[in-house]
RNA sequence: GGGCGCGUAGCUCAGUUGGUUAGAGCGCACGGUUCACAUCCGUGAGGUCACAGGUUCGAGUCCUGUCGCGCCCACCA
């Protein structure tokens, strides 16, 4: 246990660094990370995104860290066998890359070093990431089961993958095939459609004439935007209902440069108005071409290499890469007299995710996962509602993406991964699947095997994560009780990668849908609204942050910042400012802790024992802290983070700190029993609020409670307060008060009253108010520094000199005395403009209530909230009315 | 080409079934050495809720359209 959680008496300043120090391992030494023994629990879980093992956490890291956290441990104090699981992720191509970068810097390619030898380097750079990220992670509060922490390349994840793999295939669901892929030259690997970003940029589009084998007088013009593209062309299309070449559909065209003849066929995909209304067909180079050929039955010309070159069909351009080679053949075409027209023109270019080279189209053999019978029940669970998003609106971007899928290419050209477990026989040529990590020899005719060289998409592995890391395949414990989990929580830029493929791997291999929500947080970006990056040098580091703030501060201001699905500008001062709310709490603690040292404060087994004092404050504030602990505990469940926390801050600095604890201390001057009362309150309030409070700081939260009366080891274990009844009386009553209270402050101030200076007050209340402001008689005095001695309250209507200052709150009047302080003209001027501020209000009241639509169809609780504004009204004019004819007005 | 989000005080953002005079923090102005806190206290100024219509007794909130900013999806060469 660390020196604070030992102290009565806190530090003088809110210091988040001894504060922090030694309380997470306080808190793992004792357990509190664990999900509780207790068979009977209902369980929370929670999976944690795994970041990837490239890098170091940034503030996205923390935000979600935060947020899980805040899930966690409310749910944990509620009660709940909370889980939250922690992992990491190998990163497929982003991790291979990192590493591949290293190996430049010693000038080294992974082929240098080989298969083998790479993945030795990529481990041991790995490795130690792994516990990088959890100290980070820790750094910052995150409450999880460090035991439990897996890794996607862990031997138990890596044995899910292959079997997974085997189901879907042993279903046909997963299958090898020849299709057209995105292909990243740089990577050379095969890309998904999700791994492409399509990007507009602007180019050209190329007309260009191929000569009609046959007629020398016909020509047809097609147009491109990618005309080295036609060294691959195998024919002409154009729309079956297009006159202009009816009579051409079954001739051929001669192919420029390459002088090869191809068809030209008819086909629906062709768009009239576009261009010529003829289009040359590639189809191993471009989507629509590809699918034109499957119908037309054309031949497919692959005229590029892996790494991007032409190949030998490229004829004279062999070796040339994709832009030189169009440079080359435009050339080559425009010496040759067939280019018809070049027009400027802005299209989408396809990219790689992870290193921005332009992504080509490739006819290539890639293993695929059949998507339409997976996708199906995926989207009938976010139909029906057993899947929910928050917010509501990334159902819908779900849905739509679930309902437009095309199979997805799970194969890598990689070597960091998931290594496809398939084998093929090098006798008979007979594939086997297996689940088991080595495949000796091939079960049919015992030869020799090869492994397939390729590796998986990194996102196969992620989208089994809510089983994986449970031990599934094995029929764990902890598979029987964690799966499936509560909340998936993480941004919305995974949506498609991860959770979309959770769900429907869950679905299939479990039966069950992994998690029953989806709540997305937005991204969260710099000062001005860009989105952080190293290269642009506009990160925010969390360490450096938590090192200077503290986690609590930076956990609470990101949490507090934006709503879900929201993204949200940072900046330190909004750290800075949630550091200084917890100063706030902090000192009010230790002003409690003073009293506590000499009062007794009852506890039984849930802490401070409900404090039953009549005083109208405690009576108060007690009412009030029940209706926050009902907010604040609805607000949460509805995944209101940020309202949860801004109120919990409102209650505590407004009304407890600037209220409640400044009108108490008159009473702390009092008898021995009413210090005892306010001490009773006090610890119970506080104990509450530091309760709610926890899971958004729970560092700081756990120092002050350990200071204040309470029972228990950790405010972490401590249970969530529920809420009582609230008083409604006293809160109406204290409000009054207040008002009261404001107002003669107000007038203090615009009559330049000096603060410090006491002044003598006459209050007069109607009878039924009478009770209440000679019960409250000396916090008011306090709070409106109105000395006792020069305080008179009585009933009825209120009397006052010319030379009086009068002030009206609800039915209460203050009269002072301010002779000397206040000139006449100003007083006048401040009541009359008093006075046009309460007829306006008679005025709006008056209207509403002469509405007879109004009267007739509003909810009669509505319409009475206009008597009472009208009745005020009449009051308080009534009351300036007479107060200016005395001021000679 | 489809879809979504945002536009509320100088800045950052709340405002979940429509209902008093639209809120908070920061910033700003004035005042403050009150024994928890200057990482603070008190008082105050500041908004035609982007614009135009509509529905309604009543609209920041619902509907339609317009403008501006941002994002996502997409195989028109």
């Amino acid at each position: 246990m660390t020196d604070l959680l030992k102290a009565t008496e806190l530090p003088s300043a809110f210091d988040p660094v001894t504060v922090e120090a030694g309380m997470y391992d306080w808190w793992d030494k004792q357990g509190y990370f664990r999900p509780c023994d207790d068979p009977d629990a209902e369980p929370f879980i929670i999976i944690m995104p795994p970041p990837n093992v490239t890098g170091e956490l940034h503030v996205g890291h923390a935000l979600f860290v935060s947020l899980q956290d805040l899930m966690i441990r409310w749910h944990r104090m509620g009660g709940f066998n909370a889980l939250w699981l922690p992992g990491a992720d190998h990163a497929g191509i982003a991790g291979q890359w990192v590493v591949e970068k290293l190996l430049a810097t010693e000038g080294l390619t992974r082929h240098d070093l080989g298969r083998e030898k790479f993945l030795e380097r990529v481990w041991a750079y790995m490795d130690p990431m792994r516990w990088r990220i959890r100290e980070q992670m820790m750094i910052l509060g995150a409450s999880c089961d460090w035991t439990r922490l897996a890794f996607t390349m862990d031997p138990g994840p890596s044995r899910a993958v292959r079997k997974v793999f085997k189901h879907l295939y042993d279903k046909g669901l997963i299958y090898r095939g020849s299709r057209l892929i995105s292909w990243c030259p740089r990577c050379m690997t095969a890309l998904s459609d999700l791994e492409v970003v399509h990007k507009d940029v602007s180019g050209h589009l190329w007309q260009l004439a191929y000569p009609v084998e046959g007629d020398p007088d016909r020509e047809i013009v097609v147009a491109t935007t990618r005309p080295e593209t036609m060294l691959g062309d195998t024919a002409v299309a154009v729309h079956p209902d297009d006159e202009r070449y009816a009579d051409l559909i079954g001739k051929n065209v001669r192919l420029p440069i390459v002088d090869r003849l191809i068809p030209i066929v008819a086909d629906d995909a062709v768009d009239m108005s576009f261009g010529t209304g003829a289009v040359k067909v590639t189809p191993a180079h471009d989507p629509n071409d590809f699918e034109i050929g499957r119908r037309c039955n054309l031949p497919a010309i692959n005229i590029m290499n892996p790494n991007g070159t032409l190949n030998a069909e490229g004829g004279p351009f062999e070796g040339m890469t994709i832009p030189a080679a169009r440079a080359a053949v435009v050339a080559r075409l425009d010496q040759d007299g067939v280019i018809r027209g070049i027009a400027e023109h802005s299209h989408p270019v396809g990219h790689c995710e992870r290193c921005g080279t332009v992504v080509e189209p490739l006819i290539s053999e890639q293993w695929f996962v059949k998507m339409d019978p997976l996708a199906t029940p995926a989207i009938e669970a976010a139909k029906d509602g057993s899947l929910t998003f928050v917010p509501d609106r990334f159902k819908g971007v779900y849905l739509n993406w679930m309902e437009n899928l095309h199979d997805w290419c799970i194969s890598r050209q990689l070597w960091w991964g998931h290594r496809i477990p398939v084998w093929y026989c090098q006798s008979c040529s007979h594939l086997t699947v297996s689940e088991e990590e080595v495949v000796a020899a091939c079960p049919e005719c015992g030869g020799a095997v090869l492994q397939d060289e390729d590796v998986l998409d990194t996102w196969f592995s992620s989208g089994l994560w809510p089983f994986s890391t449970l031990g599934w395949p094995e029929q764990t414990d902890d598979l029987a009780r964690y799966y499936p989990s509560d909340v998936m929580e993480t941004g919305y830029e995974i949506l498609f990668f991860w959770v979309a493929r959770m769900v429907f791997f869950g679905l299939e291999m479990q039966g069950e849908l992994p998690f029953h929500t989806v709540y997305m947080h937005g991204t969260v970006r710099d000062a001005v609204g860009a989105k952080m990056s190293k290269t642009k040098g506009n990160v925010l580091d969390p360490t450096e942050l938590t090192a200077t703030y503290g986690a609590d501060a930076l956990r609470y201001a990101l949490v507090t910042q934006s709503g879900p699905g929201q993204d949200s500008k940072l900046q330190v001062g909004q750290i800075e400012t949630a550091r200084n709310f917890i100063n706030k709490v902090w000192n009010a603690t230790r002003f409690a802790t003073r009293i506590f040292s000499e009062t007794t404060v009852d506890l039984d087994e849930n802490g401070p024992v409900v404090p039953t004092g009549d005083a109208l404050v405690d009576r108060w504030i007690v009412s009030r802290m029940n209706a926050v602990i009902a907010e604040t505990s609805s607000l949460l469940e509805g995944y209101q983070f940020l309202e949860a926390g801004r109120g919990l801050r409102e209650f505590i600095w407004s009304e407890l700190c600037d209220w409640y604890i400044e009108a108490a201390k008159v009473r702390l001057r009092g008898t021995a029993e009413e210090k005892q009362q306010v001490a009773q309150t006090l610890a119970w309030v506080l104990d509450r609020s530091l309760r709610l409070l926890h899971p958004f700081m729970p560092f700081a939260t756990e120092s002050m409670w350990q200071a204040i009366p309470h029972t228990g080891d950790s405010i972490m274990i401590a249970s969530w307060p529920e809420a009582s009844e609230r008083d409604p009386i006293a809160e109406r009553d204290w409000e009054r008060i207040m008002e009261l209270v404001s107002r003669v402050r107000n007038v203090r101030t615009e009559s330049n009253v000096e603060p410090g200076r006491w002044i003598a007050a006459s209050i007069y209340a109607p009878a039924r108010s009478l009770a209440v402001v000679e019960s409250a008689q000396r916090e008011i005095g306090m709070l409106a520094r109105i000395g006792d001695d020069q305080m008179k309250i009585s009933a009825g209507d209120a009397n006052a000199e010319q030379s009086d200052v009068v002030v009206a709150a609800g039915d209460l009047v203050a009269v002072l005395p301010l002779s000397g302080l206040v000139d006449l003209v100003a007083e006048r001027e401040r009541i009359s403009k008093e006075l046009d501020e309460a007829l306006a209000e008679r005025g709006r009241a008056e209207i509403q209530l002469g509405n007879e639509g109004f009267i007739a169809r509003a909810p009669e609780k509505v319409v009475q909230v206009q008597r009472d504004r009208l009745t005020g009204a009449q009051e308080r004019i009534a009351l300036l009315e007479r107060r200016l004819k005395e001021l000679g007005g």
